[in-house]
DNA sequence: AACAGGTATTTCAGATTTGAATGATGCTAT
DNA sequence: ATAGCATCATTCAAATCTGAAATACCTGTT
């Protein structure tokens, strides 16, 4: 047998997978009782809601959420149902479409947002210090920028990575941006 | 509005959140590309052959895994079909039944795991310095032990929670066991 | 301008996941 | 013992997710 982790890492490792899907269970279960959202649901919405013209492409949408393509369109479908988005086509694109948030879909954004980032404090945020947070921060930055570079290179996930142009100047941005709908 | 996270935060929690998801994707298919399994089987496998008798209740696996018990059902069977599993009653609790490893299971299991290990590293873990991986499990099992009380207590996804009595001896280990097949 | 080769997205069938309902058994207090 | 409630697990239908194939359009070349 190959040497696989040492032990304070398959320590290390098995915490985190564990209460990682814990964590989102318990989120997931926490918004959608409070809301008529899911997880997806909100995330979409937190996305369109800071774009440019609260709208994006299918493409940058599955990227940033890491869907694939056929899952993404699922998921439009769905939340255009609710009135949540709609979809134009894009005009300097024929191929490509758009979702645009809806004032449906932004009003459902922030009365979901409060509980639900109240719930991300009580059940996470809350118990990590300063240190701790700071660590975090870096561990996970470091690891999706790598994996972003490592998904758009190695195997496309239904080739709506990043694309290989410098850089995308909404691709990662994670700081604040005075539109922001809620958060 | 009320108060979302601050900035730190919120930074560090879209952070893990987006790259965790990547993680995971891109493990799942390294698994499946170079094994029949993914990222499920591979769980059940592991946690089957650490069992006192490569065996565990499809309750005790199901809140292990953090699995809704219809979600077992269905990844059990899946197993079974393709021979990695058997099932048996409890003698115990003829409620009951449980999931037993075969001989093919652990062949499996440890013919994939020193390529899921080395993915785990080379995605993860050999990225992280002794502090960070300190700090992660500090972080991760602190969150793990609340989030398995919280579920327990509030709301028993599916019932397969740990029970309410003082502690399962089974429930959170997180050490080696010296029985362990691959890890 | 027609072609070749790429890209963006949807469609489709099949696999998986969910949650509510069901069946079967265990447990406790009569 | 047995009624009454709790627990373990499965079933079923509906919702979601996946990957391969199809569709429509773009772009650079000739």
């Amino acid at each position: 047998m190959v040497e696989g982790l040492d032990a304070a890492r398959m320590t290390c490792w098995r915490a985190y997978i564990e209460s990682s899907q814990r964590l989102l269970t318990a989120l997931e279960d926490e918004l959608r009782e409070g809301s008529e959202l899911s997880l997806a649901d909100y995330h979409v919405l937190v996305l369109l809601s800071e774009a440019p013209r609260q709208r994006l492409r299918m493409g940058e949408l599955a990227g940033r959420l890491v869907f694939s393509p056929s899952r993404l369109t699922y998921q439009i479908s769905s939340m255009r149902r609710r009135g949540l988005v709609v979809r134009e086509s894009c005009p300097q694109d024929r191929r490509g479409s758009e979702a645009v948030l809806t004032a449906a879909g932004l009003l459902a954004l922030r009365r979901a947002a409060p509980q639900h980032l109240a719930a991300v404090r009580a059940r996470f945020m809350d118990d990590l210090d300063e240190a701790e947070v700071a660590a975090l921060t870096r561990v996970f930055t470091r690891l999706g920028d790598r994996l972003r570079d490592h998904t758009a290179t190695t195997r496309p996930r239904g080739e709506h990575a990043a694309s290989r142009e410098p850089r995308d100047e909404h691709a990662d941005s994670r700081e604040p941006r005075g539109d922001r709908a809620a958060s």
